[in-house]
DNA sequence: ACGGATTTGTGCGTATGTATA
DNA sequence: CTATACATACGCACAAATCCG
């Protein structure tokens, strides 16, 4: 019944300042990290099992095991039944950069062969693959609402892409779940007698579907936000829990100031990072704009 | 000895595809996030203790504790020992514009009385507070080393802001870490016998330090990456085990290309948010840079 | 300022199931 | 199939943090 921090209601459990033993799981935890760190423990390799830590501290395995949860916690060590073993984790980046709008106008829906996305993973060698999903009707979540400026429930029609990594034999991995929401009787918009948004499969458009329905974008508001995945994206994206995502969502707003569509992306953090490039204007450059 | 996956080491442990009757935990661990999720725990309540968990599953304790801690490093809830106990966490994001330039140039350093981030928070309702935390000669990191294109082990100077908000009588939360790392030459550069950059107090310069001494900033690289806190970050930004962090990083480049400095921001997740806004341009603006 | 009540944190032991090589 | 190593589950005890009287 008190009043709690509106930020984060938690104080959250912290050692006490006076000197005293560290607990014994974070014993191992600092070893572990250090080593981690330190780079005697390197990506790939294998961490010592439950039981030759337990024997070589003289803890229980109760003990180390809270120690390797959080480290897997962490984000440092991965876990896996059997002779997976527990293993220092790897982290290679694909990168997108969200400026670059010069290879052809930008367009969530590729316009050449391949998009930006696709462009840039393939620039640092990966090969590239995006299928899409599904294409669904569903009422507006409370956060895609606010993004399209109208009320939560509305009906929207979800293009779910899921776009895929791999390189040299390594098995694909999904990188990223790209999902338009946009508003139904846009979604619903023909060209030559079928709707492209409403496509199963990766329609291709020289400029983008959207041009081709005759809505120009100028303006993109974006939003990124840094969370733990539901469920749903963690069996999607297969990642261990302790994974962070982050989401990136851009809304397209024509000339009209209509709000045509919003695309958010959700990538898991520890394969996929965002660029923005940006030429800083002379002084203030029209003064106008201030929402 | 065998190869995995490059992106991800791990398999992650996963149920078997077979229909299996759940894992206890995660009866518990469902049941209290459907709740959660439907709004029948609301932020702020209380979560049942773990003993009267146990008793209503009939359960033991460690059982209980298994699925609090998922829920805990999913980010839904806080733990606390004492009257504290466990809480649906809140979310409130403080958010920050990336791209206003307009309110006189940006700066990391504070030109008018506010900087851009502070101009955010505040237009949100947040009372904000900067303070240097440390101006110190380091080795670059690897990182930063990569951002400022300059060998690894370089001296840098590193100045560091703590970055607070708070709102109504809510006691202030650290939002952000922003470290700004300039080569020892920049640093070390005097207007009138000062050198503004190795001051440990907030200095103010009309168009922002850089700009006071002769760099003007025409363009920016910005990365965003998603990972969890080291233990450094965990215990500054105060932040539960299990919330993740966004890093923003923004290297600025002159009219001669060269890097003056890089601003590393480091957030948690569950109290900032980023923003970009982007025009975008008519068709391909000049057709340059392609790296 | 102190002490008690509550609730989580730490730690031990043991046992069995299950995925992987 | 077997060995390995992690996952799940139980029980118990005590320490530590917070709040309130």
């Amino acid at each position: 019944m008190q009043a709690f921090c509106t930020i984060c209601t938690d104080k959250p459990w912290r050692r006490p300042r006076v000197a005293r033993s560290r607990a014994r799981w974070e014993v191992v935890y600092d070893d572990l990290r250090t080593q981690i760190d330190q780079g005697k423990l390197n990506p790939g390799d294998r961490v010592p099992t439950e039981i030759d830590l337990a024997s070589q501290y003289g803890f229980s395995r109760a003990t180390i095991r809270s120690a390797l949860a959080r480290l897997e916690q962490d984000g440092l060590i991965t876990a896996g039944a059997g002779s997976l073993g527990r293993q220092v984790r790897r982290r290679e980046l694909v990168s997108w950069n969200l400026t670059r709008f010069e290879l052809g106008a930008y367009s969530d829906d590729p316009t050449n062969r391949v998009d930006q996305w696709e462009s840039d993973a393939q620039a640092e060698g990966w090969s590239t693959r995006q299928v899409v999903a599904g294409v669904t009707e569903l009422a507006a979540p409370d956060e895609v609402a606010r993004y399209l400026d109208c009320a939560p429930g509305t009906r929207l029609i979800r293009r779910r892409r899921l776009r895929y990594v791999s390189r040299q034999g390594i098995p694909e991995q999904l990188a990223m779940i790209a999902d338009t929401w946009t508003p139904v009787d846009i979604a619903r918009m023909e060209i030559d007698g079928v709707a492209p948004l409403l496509q199963e499969t990766n329609v291709v458009y020289p400029g983008g579907i959207y041009r081709a329905l005759g809505f120009r974008q100028v303006h993109y508001k974006d939003e990124i936000q840094v969370r733990m995945p539901t469920p749903d994206e963690a069996a999607l994206l297969d990642v261990q829990p302790g994974t962070p995502v982050g989401q990136h969502a851009r809304v397209g707003i024509d000339s009209t100031g209509r709000r045509v569509r919003v695309l958010v992306s959700t990538f898991a953090g520890d394969r996929q990072l965002l660029r923005y490039e940006l030429d800083v204007p002379e002084r203030r450059p029209t003064q106008a704009e201030e929402e």
